[in-house]
DNA sequence: GACTAGTGTCGAC
DNA sequence: TTACGGTCGACACTAGTC
């Protein structure tokens, strides 16, 4: 959205945001019905053994305990110490899948228009199947929510309102469980008390920037003018947030794109900065990385490395190719050289490693060029 | 000053 | 008391070029 052109695309537009509850969890409990009334932590462990590791994902019972997604496992085992039927599992994210795509395609069946948004979300445009009445929206949901509870078993929460942005925001209000309808006249007020950090894409540093220029709610960042925070957060998103305080969204429901990148990152057994004893996760990760394009049918032009050190900073490194590659042993190569700088340029030992491949290139579609110019 | 390529950071899930 | 994953998208900043 330019600043030049802000059109209010609230008018007009019926859009749900159907977002599953505590979605890993939430499939763990079906697989295994004796979890239900247990707290449950979806968990990823690292290659460090133990409980190295975060948390996922937790059901509703484990985050009465403070257990949420993010937290170290070790913390998590910690705060359900006294609750022994706490129950952590590891994520399996092939049966995750399964019934997300079980899931999705009742979703998609209700839509005029349908956008996946990872692998627990969705939004669906009903304008058309609504004929533009959002006084029928509600009963459209709650039918939605029926199918895929008598279906799969699945709860979900749903936002309605007139575009993405507002719609998300609702799905999020009630929970879980939840049906949550915005009219384009209820906007305003029901925004305005609401959290900055509610606004998609407004994480914890941007909220602090925020805080500190005197918005803690939607309501306050309304007050804010579009300089003060283009000046602080650039043209594009600082616009985004001064229309986003309106409520104002026009960004359209479309079919997700293909990736744009591939990436795989690992943690290291043991932290370390000797660039000999990171090659081997190097150049597995880059194998893993290798096969991903290749099997999508992808060239890549970018190579970049990730670091994440002892006290968890980040520190990244990438570099351009001359021209699309396909090569492991380029990547690889590539990936090499960026780690030595890198640990070069670091103090800290490195306790996660990271491979990014981007600007992917269709492969098949460089073929056909290649076939032509020939 | 406009544009681009390269690089790094933030955020969502 | 501490504890700490993996994958992806978007965009800001900077330097170089014209």
């Amino acid at each position: 959205m330019s600043l030049t052109n802000v059109k209010d695309g609230s008018k007009g537009r019926i859009i749900f945001h159907i977002d599953f509850d505590y979605f890993y969890a939430q499939c763990e409990e079906l697989r295994d019905p004796s979890l239900k009334g247990k707290p449950v932590v979806v968990c990823v462990y690292s290659a460090r053994g133990g409980d190295s590791g975060a948390v996922s994902t937790s059901n509703y019972k484990a985050r009465e305990y403070g257990v949420k997604s993010g937290i170290p496992i070790k913390l998590a085992k910690n705060k359900l110490k006294d609750v022994p039927d706490a129950k952590f599992l590891p994520v399996d994210h092939n049966y995750y899948s399964e019934m997300s795509d079980k899931a999705m395609k009742i979703a998609r069946k209700y839509a005029d228009k349908f956008e996946l948004v990872g692998v627990d979300e969705a939004f669906i445009e009903v304008t058309e199947r609504l004929e533009n009445d959002f006084g029928r929206a509600k009963e459209l949901a709650m039918a939605v929510k029926q199918e895929l509870k008598n279906e799969l078993g699945l709860t979900c929460s749903i936002g309605i309102a007139p575009n993405k942005l507002v719609a998300k925001i609702a799905s999020d209000f009630q929970k879980p469980d939840g049906l949550t309808l915005v009219k384009p006249e209820e906007i305003k007020t029901f925004l305005t008390n609401l959290n900055v950090g509610k606004i998609v894409g407004v994480g914890k540093k941007t909220e602090e920037i925020l805080n500190e220029m005197g918005a803690r709610t939607i309501g306050e960042l309304s007050n804010i003018d579009i300089y003060q925070l283009t000046k602080n957060f650039g043209k594009k998103i600082g616009t985004y947030l001064y229309n986003a305080a309106r409520g104002i969204d026009d960004e359209p429901v479309v079919e997700s794109e293909s990736v744009t990148q591939i990436s795989r990152i690992t943690t290291l057994k043991k932290s370390t900065n000797a660039v000999e004893e990171m090659l081997g996760d190097l150049e597995s990760l880059c194998k893993d990385v290798h096969k991903s394009v290749i099997e999508r049918g992808f060239s890549f032009k970018s190579v970049s490395i990730m670091l994440i050190l002892d006290d968890l900073s980040i520190k990244t490194k990438s570099r351009s190719l001359k021209s699309p590659s396909t090569s492991s042993e380029e990547l690889f190569k590539v990936a090499k050289v960026l780690l030595e700088e890198a640990v070069a340029e670091s103090q800290l030992l490195v306790r996660r490693l990271g491979v990014k491949v981007s600007e992917l290139v269709s492969s098949k579609g460089q073929d056909t060029l290649f076939k032509y110019i020939e």
